[in-house]
DNA sequence: TTGTTACCGAACGTCTTGTTCGATTATTAT
DNA sequence: ATAATAATCGAACAAGACGTTCGGTAACAA
């Protein structure tokens, strides 16, 4: 890819990500983005066909580092991060949130947050179909997969947003085992 | 209040929820309001603020009637939906959801069914710190008293959604289990 | 060097918003 | 019944944002 259209790229990028600290997304404006960016509003849009299509391939980005599994191996899924540890997934899922790598701990804090917890609640579901036998031993073990499946990714959300919301206090190991213990 | 004002406000109301039900809540026009509601534009503004303010205003009148508590009663919540039976009120929840009053359940089933389940988990909040006992005997009672009223009324819009989404399948009485496994 | 590609920046038509104003119609009080 | 009051209509308006176009300029690649 061209050097310029790199460039061009991630300034809008950059631009768009710290309006998205301080402004809702719906009354931010091409304008505001261009103008931050230091771009022209035709390359803008040589770019991006709209601000909501900005907005999808910077979630892309943001989670297709996060989520990136290695589909086919079967057991479970050590590539996540490019960490190859032995420290369960979800636990490792809280402490990347918390070191805020790309900025995806300020998106998830901003007014903006319920945007980037549907993305982030989307990927995890593949996720958690792997990590079933954590209900191993409870009531909801019983019911149908894909709502287990579901139940699994949405407490992690919600536990995750408590955490965001009330500031972060409790560590990470802590926050895992609420967690685990709220499944 | 006068006549005239109750009838373009009910039909203001009215034709927005029928936008509502088909279309994103960011496109639809103030406009298309007037229009079907068959309003002046001025009229609307005498009405309303902005879109935002009249989607305040519906989702108000649309959960003001279900979580009508009594405050200062102290014990259980027996005047939700005007209703005195012993059912316990979860169930009574989802029972009154099925039903589509209000259009509660359209809206909840449209596109734009994050925003209301949105206004309705703030609703539950209060309704679910009177129900902490629901969590006695398992893990997650141990847990600060904020984090359980969140998680129970997490898990109370995670399971309806999921309940929406799949076609509302099962009856009341099968769904209220679940919510209660999945505490 | 030459051809291609991306950028700039300004301008443009279109749409939506929220406001204003005078004329009309419904409601209320006398 | 009559007069005063209040809500509506419809049209027009300015302001702002959108998405597109075009000619000129600068960077890249062969």
């Amino acid at each position: 890819m061209d050097r310029r259209q790199r460039k061009s790229r991630e300034a809008i990028f950059r631009a768009f990500e710290e309006l998205l600290k301080k402004r809702d997304f719906a009354h931010i404006t091409v304008g505001e983005i261009i103008e931050k960016a230091d771009v022209g509003r035709a390359t803008f849009y040589a770019h991006f066909e709209t601000k909501e299509f900005l907005l999808k391939e910077l979630c892309e980005e943001l989670f297709c580092h996060i989520f990136d599994t290695e589909e086919g191996d079967g057991h479970d899924h050590r590539h996540i991060f490019e960490c190859d540890g032995d420290e369960p997934v979800f636990l490792h899922l809280f402490r990347h949130i918390r070191s805020n790598d790309n900025n995806l701990l300020s998106l998830l804090s901003s007014s903006n947050n319920e945007i980037f917890l549907g993305y982030f609640k989307e990927n995890l579901l593949n996720l958690c179909k792997g990590q079933l036998d954590l209900l191993k031993g409870r009531e909801v073990e019983k019911l149908p997969e894909d709502f287990k499946v579901n139940h699994i990714a949405s407490v992690f959300v919600e536990v995750l947003k408590w955490w965001i919301d009330t500031g972060l206090k409790e560590p990470e190991e802590t926050i895992a085992e609420y967690f685990y213990m709220a499944l």
